[in-house]
DNA sequence: TCAATGACACTAA
DNA sequence: CTTAGTGCCATTG
């Protein structure tokens, strides 16, 4: 599997993400056959373009996908794109984590299939 | 080659 | 609940 296959893989599986719900990174490659490569899976979404630019259909929904722990760790101009979409869709966003930290609770939003 | 670098995870304390 | 340390591995310089 090379690299533009696995990005494919990650794309597919985010977009499998229910609306108003959230999950890890580490999930995430763990749904693609790649149980350690999160951080790749960063690198992935990395490369998106910005949601604005796409259509409706053509967008991932890559705001669904947090740290393992709950927190958003995105920094600037993308954490707070970030926050809007989560909370445009209903996911409760709380301050929390040193001054600038953003959480959310995951015994609430939180999505992790086996599959 | 080798060292540094991440949109990360896990565990111990 | 939080921080600190360690593991991870493709990519970059």
């Amino acid at each position: 599997m090379d690299a533009a296959e696995f990005h494919a893989s990650v794309y597919e599986t985010i977009r499998r993400i229910p609306y108003g719900r959230v999950t890890s990174y580490g999930h995430i490659a763990k749904l693609v056959g790649m149980p350690r490569h999160s951080r790749f899976v960063g690198q992935a979404l990395k490369l998106l373009p910005a949601s604005e630019d796409l259509e409706e259909e053509d967008r991932i929904p890559w705001q669904r996908v947090i740290g393992s722990n709950g927190s958003i760790a995105l920094k600037g101009e993308n954490k707070l794109r970030q926050r809007r979409a989560l909370e445009a869709e209903g996911v409760e966003v709380l301050e929390g984590r040193g001054l600038d930290g953003l959480r959310v609770d995951l015994k609430t939003y939180g999505w992790f299939p086996d599959e």
